[in-house]
DNA sequence: CAGAATACATACGCGCCGTACGTAAAAGGA
DNA sequence: TCCTTTTACGTACGGCGCGTATGTATTCTG
């Protein structure tokens, strides 16, 4: 193929969406340019538009990252927990919060997603991930049917604003405590 | 003062920001340019530099007036609602929820403003409206001080969200009373 | 070992933001 | 009433940044 080989290029793809992850985590999607990616990642804007179709395309590809990772540690919890499927709810719902806010992801995946990639596009992505396993756990914890994708939807919710609270506060490790208190309850509500 | 008097420029300016409302509206905060409001408020860019510091400002703007819009149908309801501070909490949320999804509020308020503004102010446009009045509410139905904040975000995310969800939702009618049953269930948890 | 496909780099046009500058009309004072 | 200042715009310009078109050097593939 080209100057580099197949092997290559799959780095080069790999060090753009690490570049990209880092800058739009640190100063948002509309204030980074794809120079400053394509410079970040030593590379010049033609390697970006050859492996992303457009800037929205490698949010896209980022964001998607960041929240298969954040599932993964969610399941991981959740299996963890053993087989009650409320208590497989309470470990997975906490370690959300807890693997959302650990690292940089907040501000990609709640706050520039919604907008760069379209509200329903978004959704998608939670749903393919964390979304689907919140769903199923509420089905199993015996949520009546009928309620169950508004109580999904309003849980969800409630756990991505918990994230951006914790992610703001000053003292982070009494504000995350805080959070998990408060979740419990509506947890505890929704499997009434 | 200019070509048209000071009545004028009060009227200009306004039909600058509902022109701005109902494309940013209609298209999203980066989908409009201000040369598309200027040509729908029939005056120059010029015009709208002149009322409005840049296109953030503008949209806070737009954003602003909207949220007070909506806070004013979930107070109204709340006084309606008697004087149970529970009831008012109930009456209010509720309120929020059908004054949000009625008009076309919802993609610039919820979707667009996190990112264009920065969720940090958007926070602060919401405390300094309907946010507060949750806070106050929860607090008078006797909510722990030390969970007071955590739970104000938390529900504050779950309405937000039912919002989003509703206005998604091909039987409107139908998601509404879903999302309404389901925030019901998380409102009686909150007051445990 | 020749095409074809791949993996980039380079160059270009265009839209759009913000700002600087110009101008005309109204407010305010003497 | 006239002059000055301020207001309310309109116009013109520079620059950034996105997307695309084009060029080019490898490396697979038959």
């Amino acid at each position: 193929m080209p100057r580099a080989s197949a092997a290559a290029a799959a780095h080069t793809a790999h060090q753009v969406l690490v570049s990209a992850t880092e800058l739009f985590a640190a100063r948002g999607f509309a204030e980074v340019s794809l120079d400053d990616v394509a410079q970040a990642a030593q590379v010049t804007r033609g390697a970006v538009y050859h492996h992303y179709r457009n800037k929205a395309g490698l949010f896209l590809a980022v964001a998607a990252r960041l929240q298969s990772q954040v599932a993964d540690a969610v399941v991981a919890a959740a299996d963890r927990a053993g087989p009650d499927a409320r208590e497989q709810l309470r470990a997975g719902s906490h370690a959300f919060l807890d693997a959302i806010t650990a690292g940089t992801a907040v501000r990609v995946l709640l706050v520039d997603a919604p907008a760069a990639v379209g509200w329903q596009e978004w959704r998608r992505l939670d749903e393919a991930n964390s979304g689907r396993h919140l769903r199923e756990a509420l089905r199993e914890a015996g949520v009546a049917d009928d309620l169950l994708d508004a109580l999904t939807a309003q849980l969800s919710g409630a756990m991505n604003e918990a994230a951006l609270w914790i992610a703001q506060q000053a003292d982070r490790p009494a504000a995350s405590k805080q959070a998990h208190a408060a979740l419990d309850r509506l947890l505890a509500a929704a499997l009434t």
